[in-house]
Formats: structure tokens, C-alpha cells, sequence
DNA sequence: GTGTCTCTCCTTTTT
DNA sequence: GGAGAGACAC
């Protein structure tokens, strides 16, 4: 173990021994006994956080900021209600979520409870609850038991059989949007015949309404629920059902809830109807930390919390024990740019700290060298790897990180990311095993029938689901009835018939054999293991691996029906977990973390604030955004460093960039601002070059490269510096000093604004025939000289001198 | 039925 | 620069 990097201030507080399991009797009495001691989980807290950890009784609402110790208040509150005796761990509901988070919260509370811990079946992801809840009374609400959760991949591939089923162009009306369409409807509680009739026509002129209810009727016939139902199901139940409803209010004498700003309105009735029993419930939430209003959540659930519950306490803790001076200050400022919050003022006894620093790359590659090399010098500093994190707005973003410290040979972990029980061969494993463990699991079927190649194309699906429709069967049956008669062609029925006998000797086995034992025969015998290894590709022995990684995960658990519920609930697995590695997320799964040292890079207008937040939220997304921006600085303990490329490559293409409003919004005072050390450096600037004369990194400016000074005076450039100087007019403070600005504009009014990034401006808006020639020399900022070998439009194949063959925009090269 | 080529469109975040 | 869908050849 290396010393801490960084002085831990001493309101930190220590970390809660563990009580010993055992003597609740005499737990109980001493903590109701006013003048004995404080129990441990007491300890340390300060005065806000015990009076949100006494108030047992009643509605409470405790608005925690960043770092404030939200989580120890949750699980402390839960070893006083345990401690004091008022309910026994079965009575306790604690709603998380993620699942990371239920995980974390089980942990800390078993540190302070120990194996009581065992006794709380209720403490889980609303989902997690939900199923559990539905699997008791599924009669109750059409469903047969063993019904299976759909995942996104059965969602979508679901809808576009309904989509062909209508005639509808799966182009003009893709199943993925029907999908997060109905998602939509689904958060906020409605179901098909609640769905307003305007909303419903939106989609695929006017039968969106339709193919809603069509897709519940399918679930309902193939004995699945999806996602959204898990809730709007449980709402029905206790709604049609008030003897169960009562029961569950018998049962939850305490219910508590985290992150309550992320709830939509799905999971806010879900919760109303159940905490109307006893009435004790505590939500804890931060309105500053909403990040998920895209999916649904409302942070209006906050606002109303007091008027659902009347008499609720509120309890605001502001006290922040993670960051530094700068770093909290910085973030503070940020967020007071947003308009529509309940306000907090966070602040910390702390020391100043290091200033939050800015920092300019050339483009994105020198960003993640730049990164890299500080990363290194972190470490041999003698700081943690594991303490220090890339934040980034988009996924795209991780991947330039992870080749550079694939170089660099630095270790690191993508956290979130394609998730393991995403990828095809796991999902095409687990078909196998849903195909084995439930016969009428059409989905499953129709994914691997064909998978390895058999020569069961689609012509022969087809007539296997007719007969399926037909005789009212699920698909496997109707297989084996289509192979007893003479309609299949006599290879394709010997194929067909060896996969269904294969299915019903792999279910026999089933009964003697261990879950994993049965999942390795499936896939081998299946020929779906010997497939990969004939695959010559890159990732094959990846996928292989993989498969395996996938048995070993099923050890766990009890048996096959067991591990099938735990993966459709949980998408993600543990592994990799303790070792020291730069922990690479996207902003939003860094919520409700914190490290050492904080880095965000890829602060520039359109990716940070996403130009789709603009576009498709206005206002609204750009606090959403800013929120996130909040988010990510209060992860740092002790450092945090921003960081923007003025060149970014999307979709391939080079384009240039304006760095994001959000820097304008932070202090001056808390802020420094650095200069890139590698590379070429950041040749120039949108920021404070005729513009606002900002104390950013004014030298730079001042000797931009020749050749950078030229290149800004082509048409996208000089566009981009006229829209933010019209726009800035000098004021450092952004946007927020114009009320009623061009924010409230419609999108479209948005589209021309700085947030676009500069190259899509220019492709958009170049509609002449290009002006440039085959064979002619250019000259490009960041690749050099070259020849032209092609023109397409505004977009110019380039044969490079250095850097090769490359499609750049014309506005990016002059002639030389 | 399968393999291969080209075209288009896209790329936020997740239980 | 990558995935997915459609067109076309075998």
C-alpha cells in the first residue's frame, strides 16, 4: 500500500466499525436509553445526518448534495429502525436504481448490522422488486408463472414483426423508436388505452396507439413482460387488487428510497401506493444530481413530495465531505447557472485545495496523450490507479482513452460500456438455455433456430410460425409438428428434427445434471461453440472466452431458472473489481462515485452540451446537461481537470470545435487554466480570441502558429467566431444573463447557434459545387500538404504527404 | 439459403 | 468508421 496521494480533511468521516451480529435486545435498549453512549452507525454523524437518521416517523424528504453522505444516512437510518427494534429486516423496503447501488447499500449495511442483513429480502432495484412482487401474485394480473423478462434485443425484434405485420416501412417507422416510445408511455404510467389519442397517432400516422396495445397483447401471449411492465404491472395489481395492496402495507413498516430524483412517474405511483400503509417513508435525493430526464425521470417528484405527504419533514444536508475548496466552489458556481432548482448551498470546512483546471488539446488524440502522460506521472507520484477516473459525456469518447493506454501499457477498466450480457454469443447462449428451460420461449427460439447456420432460413421460420398461429402452440411445438409432416423439404426436416429432439434430450438431461454442466453440453453439442472456433476473426477466442466466463457465472446460482431471472435483472457482472486500473466511465454511471482524481475530457459545444439534448429538450436538456457537468466535477475529491479538443473526429471526419459554454460558467478565482504539453499544443482558440478578452489562456493566443492563423479564416471558422461574439458579447457568464435568449428559441432557431459543431455547419450549409479541383495541392491543419484525388460535394478525398489517404471537408484546407 | 457487396444512417445516457 | 439492411450472384 502506497501513502494516501491526498490528506483525507478531517471531517472525513472514519469508516463505521462493524457492529457484531447478535444482542438486537440489547442493542435496542441501550440506543433507546437517553443517556447511553451513541451506537457506532451514530458516530460521526453530523447533526443534519442524525436528525435524517432519527426521524423514523412520518414522511421525509432529506435533499442531499453532492458528497454529503446521502448513503450513510440511508444505511444508518436502516441500523437505527433494526437497532431501536421498530421493525424486523423483512419489514424494511429499500429502493435503489441500479444495481450497483442496492449492492453497495446491502454491504455498508451488513458492515453495521452484520447477517441481519440476510433477513432483507425487500432491499433491491425498483425492478428487482417489482418482478418479485409480480412473481407472488402473477395470476392476478394474466400472467402464468415463469413468465420471462424481455430484454431490449426481444423488445425490438418483437415490434418489427408486429411493424411487418402491418405493412408499416420499418424505415420511415423504426421498431426502435416504436420501442422507447412505448418505454415512454411505460414511465410515465400509461397503458395503452390511457395513452392520450394524439400521442398515440405521432407514430406510423396514427397507429402508434394500436401497435402499443397489439405489443401488450403479444407479451401476454407469449408469457413475458418487459421492462416498464415490471412497475405499470405491480400498479395494476395493487390497484385492482386493494387486499393485496393491504397486505403490503402491513408488511413495509419503514420504506426508504434513493436517488429519488431519478424516479418517473411509473415508479413514483408504484411507490405512493405502497407507502401509503405506514406512511414512514424517507426518499433521498439531490434535484441538482437529475440526470436521467431523457428516460423518463421527473424531478418534479421532488417538488411534489410534500404535498403527497402531507406533514413531510424536509431535511437539507449541505455539508460536503468529499472535495476541496476549488473544486466545490467551481461546481457550485456551474450549477447556479441552472434556473429551475430547488437551490443548496454546499460547502466545506475543507482546505482550498488544487484550482479545477482547463486545459486545451489540439484535437482528441493529443487529448488522450495528454491525459495518458499526466495519468503516469499520478502514478509514479504514488497515487492509486484506481483512484483516478475519465469522465466522458459519450462512449464514442472511451475508445481514443483506451487505445492510448493500451500503448502506454497503462491499466485501466471501461466501466459500463458494451455490457457483458449484451454481447451476441452470451445472448445466443442464454436463447439455448431459455430454449431448453421454457419450451413456449418463442424469441429465444427464432434467435438461435438458424444460429449456427442449419439451412433453416426464413421461408421455413415462417411456415413454422404459421403453423404456430394456426394451432395456437409456441413455435418449438409447432417445429415438431411440421417435421412429422411432409411440408419441409427432406433436409431441412432432418435439421429441424435434430434440433428438436436435441431440445428435448438437453431438458431431460436437465433434471440430473448441474445448471452448468447442462450449459456446457448444450453448447457444444448445439454446434454453437464449435462455431467460433472455426471463426478466423479477431474476436473469436474473445467470444470463446466469454462463453466460458458465462458458465463460470452461472455457478452461483441454484439452478438454470434461478440464473436466467438474475441476468434479465442484472445486465451487468462484477468481475475485474480491486484491481488497481484508471476506471473509465461515461458521466452518468460515475453518478454516486467518487476518486482522488477527476478527469473530463471533451468539454466542447455539441458533445458537452450533446447537441441532441439541445436540440431535442431546448432549456431543459441544456440543465440536464449542466447538471451532468455537476455531476462530474463533484466526483473529484482533490483534483479535477477539464479538458477540450479544439479538432474532433466525427463520423470519421475532422472537425473543428468550439469549447463548451460550461467553461464560461465556471469561477475565474477556482479556476487555472493550463496549457497542453504535448504535441502541437492547442494552436488557437475560440476562447478569448475575439471573444470576450477572457483571462483563459491569453498568451496563448497571442502566438497561434502561422499556419494555425490562416486556417481560421476560412468561411466555417469566421462563422463560428462571428455567432459567439453576436452571441457573447464579452460577458464571461454565459448564457444566463440573457434571460429569455436565444435558449428559448425553437430547435431550429438552435441549429445555427455555437452549439453545432463547427463542421456540421459547414456541411450543411455548402451546397455549391466545390471549388477545388482533382490534382490540385492543399493544405490541412493537421495532416499537411497533400493532393486531391477526390471531390464529393463539400467532402474532399485527399492523398496526403505524411498522413496518407483521408476525407476532410473543404473548409478545412486551402490551396497552397 | 448463403455469402458478399454497397448503401445509408447513425452515434447519449440505462433498469 | 461501423453496423445493419437491401441487392445480387451463386
Amino acid at each position: 500500500m502506497t501513502s494516501p496521494p491526498y490528506p483525507r480533511r478531517p471531517e472525513a468521516a472514519p469508516e463505521l466499525p462493524g457492529l457484531k451480529p447478535g444482542g438486537i435486545a440489547a442493542r435496542a435498549r441501550a440506543a433507546m436509553t437517553p443517556s447511553a453512549p451513541d451506537a457506532a452507525y451514530l458516530t460521526g454523524l453530523n447533526p443534519e445526518q442524525r436528525e435524517a437518521v432519527e426521524t423514523l416517523d412520518g414522511p421525509l424528504l432529506v435533499l442531499a448534495g453532492a458528497g454529503t453522505g446521502k448513503t450513510r444516512v440511508l444505511t444508518a437510518r436502516v441500523a437505527h429502525i433494526l437497532a431501536t427494534g421498530r421493525a424486523f429486516p423483512s419489514q424494511i423496503l429499500v429502493v435503489t436504481f441500479t444495481n450497483k447501488a442496492a449492492r453497495e447499500m446491502k454491504e455498508r449495511i451488513h458492515a453495521m448490522v452484520g447477517d441481519q442483513i440476510e433477513g432483507m429480502p425487500w432491499l433491491g432495484t425498483f425492478h428487482s422488486i417489482g418482478v418479485r412482487i409480480l412473481r407472488r401474485h402473477h395470476e392476478l394480473v394474466g400472467l402464468k408463472s415463469g413468465f420471462t423478462i424481455l430484454d431490449t434485443d426481444d423488445q425490438i425484434r418483437l415490434l418489427k414483426q408486429l411493424l411487418a405485420a402491418e405493412n408499416i416501412d420499418e424505415k420511415r417507422w423504426p421498431a426502435r423508436l416504436l420501442a422507447s416510445t412505448i418505454d415512454g408511455w411505460k414511465n410515465r404510467g400509461l397503458s395503452p388505452k390511457d395513452v392520450p389519442p394524439g400521442e398515440g397517432a405521432v407514430f406510423a400516422n396514427g397507429k402508434g396507439g394500436m401497435l402499443y396495445a397489439a405489443y401488450q397483447a403479444r407479451l401476454k401471449a407469449l408469457n413475458a413482460v418487459d421492462f416498464g411492465d415490471l412497475l405499470l404491472e405491480g400498479i395494476r395489481l395493487f390497484r385492482e387488487n386493494p387486499d393485496v395492496l393491504a397486505e403490503y402495507h402491513r408488511r413495509f413498516k419503514y420504506l426508504l428510497v434513493d436517488e429519488y430524483q431519478d424516479t418517473n412517474v411509473a415508479q413514483y405511483l408504484w411507490l405512493r401506493l405502497l407507502a401509503q400503509g405506514s406512511k414512514n417513508v424517507c426518499c433521498v435525493g439531490d434535484d441538482d444530481q437529475s440526470i436521467y430526464g431523457w428516460r423518463g425521470a421527473e424531478v418534479d417528484n421532488i417538488l411534489r413530495f410534500e404535498s403527497d405527504f402531507p406533514g413531510a419533514k424536509v431535511i437539507r444536508l449541505e455539508r460536503n465531505y468529499r472535495s476541496t475548496g476549488h473544486i466545490l466552489a467551481s461546481a457550485a458556481h456551474l450549477i447556479a447557472h441552472n434556473e429551475g432548482r430547488l437551490g443548496k448551498t454546499l460547502f466545506s470546512e475543507g482546505e482550498e485545495g488544487e484550482h479545477v483546471t482547463v486545459t486545451g488539446a489540439w484535437d482528441s488524440g493529443e487529448e488522450a496523450r495528454a491525459v495518458g502522460e499526466e495519468i503516469e506521472a499520478l502514478q509514479r507520484a504514488g497515487h492509486k490507479l484506481s483512484e483516478i477516473a475519465i469522465l466522458v459525456r459519450a462512449s464514442f469518447q472511451m475508445r481514443e482513452f483506451e487505445d492510448r493506454f493500451v500503448t502506454l501499457g497503462l491499466p485501466y477498466r471501461v466501466i459500463g460500456g458494451p455490457r457483458f450480457y449484451e454481447r451476441a454469443e452470451i445472448r445466443d447462449a442464454l436463447a439455448y438455455l431459455r430454449c431448453v428451460n421454457s419450451p413456449a420461449d418463442d424469441l429465444a427460439f427464432e434467435r438461435i433456430v438458424n444460429v449456427p447456420k442449419r439451412g433453416i432460413g426464413d421461408a421455413t421460420v415462417k411456415q413454422v410460425h404459421d403453423v404456430a398461429r394456426a394451432a395456437g402452440v409456441p413455435l418449438q411445438e409447432a417445429a415438431r409438428v411440421l417435421t412429422q409432416s411432409e411440408e419441409l423439404k427432406p433436409k431441412v426436416r432432418a435439421t429441424m428434427r435434430g434440433l428438436i429432439e436435441a431440445f428435448d434430450r438437453w431438458r431431460e438431461q436437465s433434471r440430473t445434471l448441474s445448471h452448468t454442466e447442462l450449459a456446457e453440453i448444450v453448447l457444444d453439442e448445439s454446434g454453437y461453440t464449435e462455431m467460433w472456433q472455426k471463426d478466423r476473426s479477431a474476436e473469436a477466442a474473445g467470444r470463446l472466452e466469454n462463453l466460458k466466463e458465462l458458465v463460470r457465472s452461472m455457478e452461483p446460482f441454484e439452478n438454470l431458472a434461478g440464473f436466467l431471472e438474475h441476468i434479465s435483472l442484472v445486465m451487468d457482472t462484477d468481475n475485474g473489481a480491486g484491481e488497481d486500473a484508471v476506471q473509465v466511465m461515461t458521466l452518468h454511471s460515475a453518478k454516486g462515485l467518487e476518486f482522488d482524481t477527476v478527469f473530463l475530457p471533451g468539454w466542447e459545444e455539441g458533445l458537452f452540451p450533446h447537441q441532441r439534448a439541445l436540440d431535442e429538450q431546448g432549456k431543459a436538456g441544456l440543465e440536464e446537461e449542466r447538471r451532468l457537468a455537476y455531476v462530474g466535477i463533484t466526483r473529484a475529491r482533490a483534483s479535477a481537470r477539464i479538458w477540450f479538443a479544439s479538432n474532433r473526429r466525427i463520423h470519421g471526419m475532422w472537425n473543428s470545435t468550439v469549447p463548451s459554454r460550461f467553461l464560461d460558467e465556471l469561477p475565474d478565482a477556482h479556476v487555472r487554466v493550463e496549457e497542453s504539453r504535448g504535441g502541437v499544443g492547442w494552436g488557437g482558440s475560440a476562447y478569448g480570441g475575439g471573444y470576450g478578452g477572457g483571462s483563459y489562456g491569453q498568451s496563448r493566443f497571442d502566438r497561434a502558429e502561422p499556419f494555425a492563423a490562416s486556417s481560421y479564416s476560412t468561411p466555417g471558422w469566421q462563422r463560428a467566431q462571428g455567432q459567439r461574439s453576436r452571441e457573447g458579447g464579452g460577458s464571461r457568464s454565459g448564457f444566463s444573463e440573457r434571460p429569455g435568449g436565444r435558449f428559448d428559441a425553437g430547435a431550429a432557431g438552435r441549429r445555427g447557434g455555437p452549439t453545432v459543431i463547427e463542421g456540421t455547419l459547414v456541411a450543411s450549409s455548402t451546397g455549391a459545387p466545390s471549388t477545388f479541383r482533382t490534382g490540385e495541392r492543399v493544405f490541412h491543419i493537421k495532416f499537411g500538404y497533400g493532393e486531391i484525388t477526390g471531390i464529393d460535394g463539400n467532402k474532399l478525398t485527399v492523398q496526403f504527404d505524411k498522413a496518407g489517404e483521408k476525407r476532410v471537408l473543404e473548409a478545412f484546407v486551402e490551396r497552397v
